[in-house]
DNA sequence: TTCCTCCAGATTGTCAACAATTAAGTTGGC
DNA sequence: GCCAACTTAATTGTTGACAATCTGGAGGAA
């Protein structure tokens, strides 16, 4: 019966190249979502029951997100949460801020007339949102106004950095959206920034968004100077 | 006999974390060289004979250069040397221009007089290599000097991405530095950026360095259009 | 006590063999 | 002759076992 049939001959094989690897993503997760402090340590061992997955495949998800920056690595002594001095998460911001200003100034000159009014769009949400307070709903538009003037700039190299930074400084970001003012603060910046790029002056929306993100620097300084960091 | 004493209790351990590991660095080397030239195949078998290590030690040499941008792996697919088409080279070099643009704005914040002095001498090593047609002897210096600013503005965060950005670029930029009148056009450009950093003002240094990287790009362009990329 | 040495448990690093997948060559039918 | 499916070789993915290394603590000498 050499005969069988394969009911899938042929995958349509979905674009995405090495995408999913199960066990890498779920262990960034749980990393991201602080189920593994910073600093705390990967045991090879401990991972494999807790994910199902045998030591080859939780090793290979190690040296990953050891490459994106997450975990560190050091041979012989294995594998820990990567810990993000405060010096560190300036600089590290400081890299999103030059970052996300040339995305920026890219995306004032690619915009189409239709980016241009979700762009408005989204302004207009945020205005909403600091008016009523609702603060968790300013963080998630201030993340899809980053990430929509990323879709428009369409600098892929730009963005996996940018996402690569951003993914190491989640704590700190999480603790700085709930400091009392801050939306008031960045709200007319993030609206400097939607003007810039409506107008298409690429200048103008760097230079707005690096102001935005210098002042979340210095919102990271004046929290740590309280010792909240 | 086993109070045999060991001549080397405790190794000072050297800074280094993951430093060295012998082929991972020679494979990069090989890479970066030309040995294997951009879209070719990289057989793991091969490779291992190659470089008188097992397979397992090749694949995780093969999965740190992916991470770095030099090969491209695909699953069940083997790796390829990473080819960087003409946009994603511009890409590079623009957020290299932002990094190193960040990175001179610091350094001018940063520097010491005997540092000052040692970019003073490089910027004459330079006009004397340009009079005297030197060009692979510039081509060094522009490499020591943009070294010395990133060791002057300790910026570890932006050194690493910068570091990865030229790797990726080593052949275009080789191409580059050979094209005729290049160096006479960038020599003035490097003599602003030391101006700056050595006046301790910041903003000149950014700006000085970008529309340094901004007419490489430029020069990219050209070279494109000529058909030589 | 205090320090060093040594030992045992735990953990990571490496290997060689096996399984799964892909790619190429070959045969057979039209 | 040409397209299709099948077969086979080459290559990659994965596994379990073994070796090397580190960590922490017990034991003994100064």
């Amino acid at each position: 019966m050499p005969a069988q049939r394969k009911a899938v001959p042929r995958q349509p094989e979905p674009p995405v190249a090495t995408g999913d690897i199960p066990a890498r993503d779920a262990l960034r997760k749980a990393i991201l979502e602080g189920v593994y402090l910073p600093g705390e340590r990967l045991v090879e061992a401990t991972l494999c029951e807790q994910f199902g997955a045998t030591r080859f495949i939780i090793r290979a998800a190690l040296a990953d997100l050891a490459a994106e920056g997450l975990v560190e690595v050091r041979r012989n002594k294995g594998a820990h949460v990567r810990k993000i001095s405060f010096d560190e998460a300036i600089e590290i911001t400081e890299v999103r801020m030059v970052l996300e200003g040339l995305v920026a100034a890219r995306a004032a000159t690619l915009v189409t007339d239709e980016q241009a009014s979700e762009l408005d769009e989204i302004a207009l949400l945020m205005r909403r949102a600091v008016a009523a307070e609702e603060f968790r709903r300013y963080s998630d538009l201030n993340q899809r106004l980053h990430r929509l003037i990323q879709t428009i700039a369409r600098h892929h190299t730009a963005d996996r950095l940018i996402e690569t930074m951003r993914a190491q400084l989640v704590r700190h970001q999480y603790t700085l959206s709930l400091l009392p003012g801050r939306p008031a603060t960045s709200l007319p910046q993030h609206e400097r920034i939607v003007e810039a790029i409506r107008a298409r002056d690429p200048e103008a929306a760097e230079a707005a968004m690096r102001a935005h993100i210098a002042s979340v620097i210095e919102a990271l300084r004046s929290l740590e100077a309280v010792g909240l960091s």
